[in-house]
DNA sequence: ACAAGCAGTTTTTTT
DNA sequence: AACTGCTTGT
């Protein structure tokens, strides 16, 4: 090893000179990580340790000891989390810690990518690809490169798409991940790495990124272009990472890449809380953290804040059943509260009507909304519960599910943008051009191939290759888009003028309820005004997608804040008082995908005990005992795997019984009734 | 030859 | 709700 020389730093301000009294506020444990020196440092961090708010105080201790803001970066996992974060960070401090840099890989990397696309060949006007359009160039290419097969079996688009991605995001070969996570398609490997080639080559010529290229261009840049790489590490004095338990390989790479020059990272996790390795991600960072940081100093954080006793030991025993045993034994001094609740409902409208009547009673004590929170696994569990709270006027807002972004309609006027933005992008051609009437995927690429070859990105008509039956619409999309290029109209103006030539299409395509989608334009068109550039919008909506149903809640702020529904995955790092988990049923989680490959399971039990960690006072499990399917009708269900065999000590199972006396003559409310003896082992009452 | 419409299947989790 | 395969219509 190097010599080291160690820079006295006498004038810069001791403990007792700052503005925050950190000694006060904080614990040990946490006083440690927030005034840790220089080098690398992992802190080990259970779930409700207060690991965000000694973040925080880890930021504002940076910038008080004299680090310029800029020089910090925070990567955060959501860019929810990270303006979050900086924003406490202000209220703490000054405003100085939202000059903080930071956001999440992606979006980090892109700023990194929009600076020097051009030493990797890439224009540096590219679009982006979210997932559905990657499938896109997967259709396109599956058939230019006849790859495809015309056996009945052959993988869908949308699978293609997730075995590359997956390959890439792992960093191992196409062969691999069809063996081990795809053997029905094994036959079909060499047509899928043929289409894989075809998939990079095409992104490469039409300008386009998908989320995997963020990362993996930025890393080819960097060991590419040295001096860029030097360059980007000098301005990170202190690199700060959240939810490392949650970085892939590429991503760990840029952590070391982007500390390179000064070495000084904080990296934040928690192992029992990994729930991303379908996406690549590895909790084996945070064991081999200390070998890649040569003197790593590790840090821990145990003691909860955040639930009772009686919510720990849950969580604590559903650990204890991992196969891959975690060091960790979470405490409190919180007092015990109720024991966790295991409810079973005759069927999902029994659930819905028990958790927004339960709702509506924990607001009656004074519980506020947001102090709440329905989790469940997929972003579909919820459906019957939306209709439910929609009834009884709840206002909810829902975080993971369809992405604003995503819904089809948002999807064709983002086409138009991208089409001015990159001419080049063939994929967001090939949309705008199938709307038209007459047009189907022949004629697009026909169109397109005429674009790319006669300079068409000027979105002039002159000659007429074309087919009488749709050169009037082909004639309307080109001035529109010549419309949205020539002026200097700010981003809302642009979005009117598409808006404006679409409405009819839209009319047209979506015949069956254009009015919804019409209101979620209008909602889009108004959100829009908050963006300064195109380019800056399209990134922004493809690397933060905005939740769909936020956008109804926005016209009426000054209602009551809302209750949280979201999907176990989206409502990491946050907590409630009071938790709902809703469809806890075998198959859901853990998921029928993963039952079969153990360490999928381990990760649905691991994303089980986060659910459960989110909740400070009580916690409501429930599931449906009978379930519909589209044909084979009414079926049992069974409670989750994990909840079965659970000790009543630390999971109470309770009962739901309709109401029999009609105190009101329109009750249909649903009241808890002992059943048998108070202490019967099982069963319990609610509180009502 | 190609588009459009219909019927039947398939759907995790996210940047 | 979206994708695939099939049939019909231009």
């Amino acid at each position: 090893m190097a010599r080291q020389f160690i820079l006295q730093t006498d004038d810069d301000p001791t403990l007792d000179q700052m503005q925050i009294p950190y000694a006060e506020e904080l614990n040990a444990q946490q006083l440690d990580v927030v005034t840790f020196g220089t080098g690398a440092s992992l802190v080990v961090a259970g779930a409700g340790t207060g690991k965000t708010r000694t973040l925080i105080y880890r930021v504002a201790y940076l910038v008080e000891s004299g680090v310029a803001p800029e020089q910090i970066v925070l990567l955060t996992f959501t860019r929810r989390a990270a303006n979050e974060m900086l924003n406490r960070a202000s209220g703490l401090l000054d405003g100085r810690c939202r000059r903080v840099r930071g956001g999440t890989f992606h979006a980090f990397c892109l700023r990194i990518l929009k600076q020097y696309a051009s030493k990797l060949g890439f224009p540096n006007n590219f679009t982006m690809l979210d997932a559905s359009d990657s499938a896109d160039v997967i259709d396109v290419v599956k058939t230019s490169s006849g790859a495809e097969s015309k056996e009945k079996r052959f993988p869908r688009k949308r699978t293609i798409q997730s075995i590359i991605s997956s390959a890439r995001n792992k960093g191992r070969s196409i062969q691999d991940v069809v063996e081990v996570s795809y053997p029905q398609f094994v036959d079909f490997t060499p047509q899928i790495e043929t289409i894989f080639e075809a998939y990079e080559t095409y992104k490469k010529v039409h300008g386009l990124m998908d989320y995997d290229d963020l990362l993996l261009y930025t890393l080819k840049l960097f060991s590419q272009e040295p001096g860029v790489l030097r360059e980007v590490a000098s301005q990170n004095r202190h690199v700060l990472v959240d939810e490392f338990q949650d970085t892939n390989r590429a991503q760990a790479k840029l952590v070391k890449a982007f500390s390179s020059v000064f070495g000084n990272v904080m990296a934040v996790g928690d192992d029992a809380q990994s729930i991303y390795r379908f996406r690549g991600a590895d909790f084996q960072n945070i064991l081999s953290f200390p070998d890649e940081y040569v003197g790593t100093q590790i840090l821990r954080l145990e003691h909860n804040y955040r639930s009772t006793q009686h919510i720990l030991d849950l969580a604590n025993h559903l650990l204890d059943s991992a196969k891959r045993k975690y060091e960790k034994r979470l405490f409190t001094d919180r007092a015990e509260g109720d024991l966790p609740a295991l409810v079973p409902a005759p069927d999902d409208r029994f659930e819905s009507r028990f958790v927004s009547q339960m709702i509506l009673q924990f607001r009656d004590q004074g519980i506020p909304l947001t102090e709440m929170a329905v989790l469940f696994r997929n972003g579909h569990n919820s459906y019957d519960l939306e209709v439910e709270l929609n009834k009884k006027n709840i206002p909810f807002v829902k975080f993971g599910g369809l992405k604003l972004a995503e819904a089809a309609h948002v999807k064709d006027i983002l086409a138009h943008l991208k089409v001015v933005e990159n001419p080049q992008d063939a994929i967001a051609w090939n949309r705008i051009l199938q709307l038209l009437e007459g047009v189907g995927p022949k004629t697009a690429g026909r169109i397109i191939d005429w674009v790319e070859s006669n300079g068409g990105d000027q979105f002039i008509l002159e000659e007429r290759p074309f087919s009488a039956s749709y050169i009037g619409s082909l004639r309307a999309l080109f001035s529109t888009l010549r419309a949205v290029k020539k002026g200097e109209a700010s981003c809302a103006e642009q979005l009117e003028i598409i808006l404006e030539y679409y409405a009819p299409i839209l009319r047209r395509v979506y015949y069956e309820d254009y009015p919804k989608r019409e209101q979620d334009l209008e909602h889009f068109v108004g959100l829009s005004h908050t963006f300064t550039d195109r380019g800056n919008m399209l990134s922004s909506l493809a690397l933060d997608p905005i939740e769909l149903t936020a956008i109804d809640q926005q016209p009426e702020a000054d209602d009551e804040p809302p209750l949280v529904l979201s999907t176990i995955h989206s409502a990491k790092g946050l907590e409630f008082k009071v938790v709902f988990l809703i469809h806890a049923l075998d198959g859901v989680i853990p998921s029928g995908y993963s039952v079969g490959d153990a360490e999928a399971v381990e990760e649905e039990l691991r994303l089980l005990y986060v659910a459960v960690t989110r909740a400070a006072d009580q916690l409501f499990i429930s599931y449906p005992m009978v379930q519909f399917r589209q044909f084979d009708g009414q079926y049992f269900a069974n409670p989750s795997r994990f909840l079965a065999n659970i000790s009543s000590d630390l999971l109470e199972p309770c009962t739901l019984v309709e109401q029999t006396e009609n105190v009101l003559p329109a009750s249909d409310t649903i009241q808890q009734i002992a059943d048998g003896s108070p202490n019967d082992a099982g069963t319990a009452n609610l509180p009502f």
